[in-house]
DNA sequence: TTACTGACCAACCGATTGGTCAGTAATGGT
DNA sequence: ACCATTACTGACCAATCGGTTGGTCAGTAA
């Protein structure tokens, strides 16, 4: 009947053929969207009946989300492990988060691609609560980031930490997205070249465009 | 037969039904994507039979590119008028493009969507090349801008002028994609105002966070 | 009147969509 | 060896997809 009924979080614990079902479907999913893949078109890929799809999963909806969760908790999990080392002097800390969370988003174009999908096609639904969900949290333990090395007094205590921290983001998210986009640009030289371009970026945000030098 | 070989680069001059028709399409593409949108969605909500849009365009994709075709021509055009307004003296000048950029994309969501949704989706189509350009040509202005206030004195000769625009950009479009997503954001309160926002991400680029204030 | 035009539509086409179902393998506990 | 549960499949379904058909209708020029 109805396969078990999800009550976790990740994708996990599914045995051999709804994890590669899982994974195929969400790299199709990513690459071209909900409605730009058919069920058809993920059970080829995946090698198994599309019957079998809907043994494993009670939809197609169903099947994106669980996708969609597992490039969640998948993105969320790794953030957390490498961004936070919190072991450097204050200094050095937001130069860390700025290169390590480009470096996350890159190490899982699967994953950012499906989320930013959603955030970006979300009509209101479930999918678009879970996205919504994993951004706050990790835009929250950011801007936690921000505030403490501010109380440490390497951040002027006039800037707003929530807006320092949502350029930060914004400006690995914007890279992310244009990445292949950036070499057909005129005169950047950062383009395939992200530790250039956080370092760049940091040192913009830390010293500011004014003055001279 | 077949509908008039467009050379032109923008949706103009097409009599009443098929500018409702493009119009309806263009809104329903920017909400749901090309693939999340069927004609005869289009059709009933243009209130015109689906024969009659295949009588003025020639196919769906034809139908999707006019749309793309006039929201770039659209956005290139207003982005024109009000971001390279040179009158200014040099110091206000970056100051102005971050606020007025910022309100063309708020004023033309749904062309500035499409455009975005064109980007992410893009497999090497037309459609992606012709939304590479205009985002290409934008890019080319704000860049020649930053140089400018740069040849006269007012930003550092240290800064790239192309990670300075790309980051202005960066942030501007950041803020577009994710204004519905902020207000569940804690500690955010730039939200709904965005003059406030473009004149924090100033004050940030200018002078940095780090130092004492 | 006649001839011709573009705008417009209902009905239809084959293909594909998400989804179901009966039935067959495989698996594991007893 | 038996049986129950699960894994899996091909055949099938109604609905919808993008697109085509034959044809009506108003306008316009000869």
């Amino acid at each position: 009947m109805a396969q078990i009924n999800p009550p976790l979080t990740s994708g996990e614990n599914r045995s051999g053929a709804a994890q590669n079902i899982l994974e195929v479907a969400g790299q199709l999913f990513a690459r071209s969207g909900y409605d730009g893949v058919s069920i058809n078109e993920i059970a080829n890929e995946a090698g198994v009946s599309k019957a079998n799809i809907f043994h494993h999963f009670k939809s197609k909806k169903g099947l994106y989300l669980a996708a969609l969760n597992k490039a969640c908790s998948l993105s969320a999990g790794v953030l957390e492990d490498n961004a936070v080392e919190s072991s450097d002097d204050s200094s050095d800390r937001v130069r860390h988060f700025l290169s390590s969370h480009l470096e996350v988003l890159l190490q899982q174009p699967l994953a950012t691609r499906l989320i930013q999908r959603e955030l970006l096609d979300g009509a209101e639904g479930n999918g678009k609560e879970l996205a919504e969900k994993v951004f706050a949290e990790t835009f929250e333990k950011i801007t936690d980031l921000v505030r403490d090395v501010q109380a440490q007094g390497a951040i002027k205590s006039s800037i707003d930490a929530s807006l320092l921290a949502f350029l930060m983001v914004g400006a690995n998210v914007f890279f992310f997205e244009n990445r292949d986009l950036m070499a057909h640009l005129p005169g950047i030289d950062f383009a395939g070249a992200p530790d250039r371009y956080s370092e760049a970026v940091f040192e913009l945000l830390a010293h500011g465009f004014e003055g001279q030098s």
